[in-house]
DNA sequence: CATCAAAAGATTGTCGACAATCTCTTCAGG
DNA sequence: CCTGAAGAGATTGTCGACAATCTTTTGATG
C-alpha cells in the first residue's frame, strides 16, 4: 500500500476501542477529519463536484465547524476541493485535460526522480523493489491483472523510486500533491492500465537501469514509461 | 431593515478608512492574514525557525484566533511552516540542502515547461517575453545588475515561460508551491546570481528555441540553465 | 548541587453563538 | 406568463470561552 508521507514513524493506536473507533485519539481532530474526507474524495464517496456542506458534514463526522474548516482549509492546499469565499467548497471537478496535465507534470518529475534514484538508491532498496515487481507478475497472472496492480501497486512502484531520489521535496510534491489526484482519476475513470503486462516489463528495465547506476537510461526509460501511459489514456478517453 | 438599498449590486468600501487599512475588504480575514504572513515570511521578517504563537499574532493583526488557525493550516499546505500537533507552527527552516532539492525539481518541471512553451506560446507571449529582456538589460547595466534583476525579474521570466506551458497544473505547482520558498531562501542567503549577464544570455537563448519552435532544445537549454544555478549554488554556499 | 516530580502558567484544540453574506422563495408589476 | 425586486431561510465568516495538552517553575529529596 501506499503509505502517506506525514507520521511515518509514529506509531499509531490499533483503533481497537468500540466507541471511537473512527478517530485516531493521537492525532488532532482536524487531521482525523481530514484523512477520512481524502479518502471519501479520492475514492470517489463523495462525488466530484459536490458542494461542501459544513453544517452538515459538521453533523456526520460528529464535530464542530472549526476542525472541520481547518481540514477543508488543507484540502484545498491538496486541490481536492475548490474554495470560493462567501460561497464554500465544492469537490475538484475532473477533466481529461487536467489528468493529461498531471502525466506532463509526472513525465518530468518522476524522470528526474528516476534519475536520481539511480545515484541515491541503496541496493536494499532496489531488491525489495524487484520483489514487490515478482508480487505484480504473481497478481498480474492470477487475478488477470484487473485489481491490485492496476489500482494501487502501480503507485506503489513509482513512490519507491521516487523515494529513493532521496530528495525530500519531490516526495512532498508528488506524494502529497499529485498522488492522491492520480488515485481519484483511477478511480473515477476506471484507468485500468490495459497494457499491465507491458507496464510490467517497463518497470523491471527501469529498475535494470537504476541498478547500473545508469541515471541517463533510467530518466528516458521513466520519461517513456509515463508518457505511453498519458497516450493510452488520450486515446482511449479524448 | 435600516439597509435595503445596499442590497443590490455589491458597492465596496473603496479602502478609504484609515484605520482598517491593512485589509482588503473583499477578501476574507483568513486570506488576508495568510498573505501577509507569506510575504513576512519570505522576506524574513518573521525569521526561519520562529515559533508562530496564535496569540501573539492574533494581537499583532486585531483578529481572533480562528481565522488564524485557518491561514496558518494554509500556510502549511505552502511549506512555509510546519505544524505539530498541540505544539504549533514554526517558520521553516532552510538548508542549502534542501534549496539544492528544489532546483533539481525546478530543473525537471521548468524543462517540461520550456518543451511545452514552445509548442504552445503565443507570438504576443514571446514579443511580452523579448521586452522583459530588454528591460533586464537595462536594468544590469544601470545597477550593475543588483536588485531587480537578481531578486523578482529573474522569476519573473521563469514564471512567464511556466504560464507559456499552458499547463495549470505545473503553474500551480511552480507558482504557488516553489517559488515563494525560492524567493525566501534568495532574501534570506542574498543569493545574487554572480552571473547576471551570462544568465540574460541563457535566457535569450531560451526564448530564440521557443520562438523556433524547438522543444527539444527548448527544455535542453532550461535545464542547463537551472542546473548551472544549482551549481553556482552549491559551489557558494556548501 | 543535581535530579526529578508536582504544580502553575501558557498555548493549542474544540465548541457554541452571533454577524455577514449568499441563495432560494415569494410576489408585485408589466 | 415572465421579469425582477424584496424578504425569508440557510450558509459561511468571525468571535470569545472553555477544555486538553504542553512548557516552565518550584520545591522536595538524595
Amino acid at each position: 500500500m501506499v503509505k502517506q508521507a506525514a507520521a511515518e514513524n509514529q506509531k499509531q493506536n490499533e483503533n481497537s476501542d468500540p466507541k471511537n473507533n473512527r478517530f485516531d485519539s493521537d492525532k488532532t481532530l482536524a487531521a482525523n477529519v481530514m484523512d477520512m474526507l481524502v479518502t471519501a474524495i479520492v475514492k470517489g464517496e463523495i462525488p466530484p463536484g459536490t458542494k461542501i456542506s459544513e453544517p452538515e458534514l459538521a453533523r456526520t463526522y460528529g464535530i464542530s465547524r472549526g476542525p472541520l474548516r481547518e481540514a477543508i482549509r488543507r484540502l484545498e492546499g491538496l486541490r481536492l476541493v475548490e474554495l470560493k469565499p462567501h460561497v464554500g467548497a465544492r469537490v475538484v471537478q475532473l477533466s481529461v485535460k487536467e489528468l493529461i496535465e498531471i502525466y506532463r507534470v509526472r513525465e518530468a518529475l518522476e524522470g528526474m526522480a528516476s534519475r536520481l534514484a539511480a545515484e541515491h538508491m541503496s541496493q536494499e532498496e532496489i531488491d525489495d523493489l524487484r520483489n514487490l515487481l515478482d508480487r505484480h507478475e504473481e497478481s498480474i497472472e492470477q487475478l488477470d491483472g484487473l485489481s491490485y496492480f492496476q489500482k494501487e501497486g502501480d503507485l506503489d512502484f513509482h513512490y519507491r523510486i521516487v523515494k529513493g531520489s532521496k530528495n525530500e521535496k519531490m516526495l512532498e510534491l508528488l506524494g502529497s500533491d499529485l498522488y492522491h489526484l492520480v488515485r481519484m482519476y483511477r478511480y473515477q475513470f476506471s484507468v485500468s492500465s490495459s497494457r499491465p503486462k507491458r507496464a510490467l516489463k517497463e518497470h523491471r528495465q527501469i529498475v535494470d537501469a537504476i541498478e547500473s547506476r545508469d541515471p541517463e537510461l533510467a530518466e528516458i526509460l521513466m520519461r517513456r514509461h509515463i508518457s505511453a501511459a498519458r497516450m493510452n489514456i488520450e486515446e482511449k478517453l479524448v
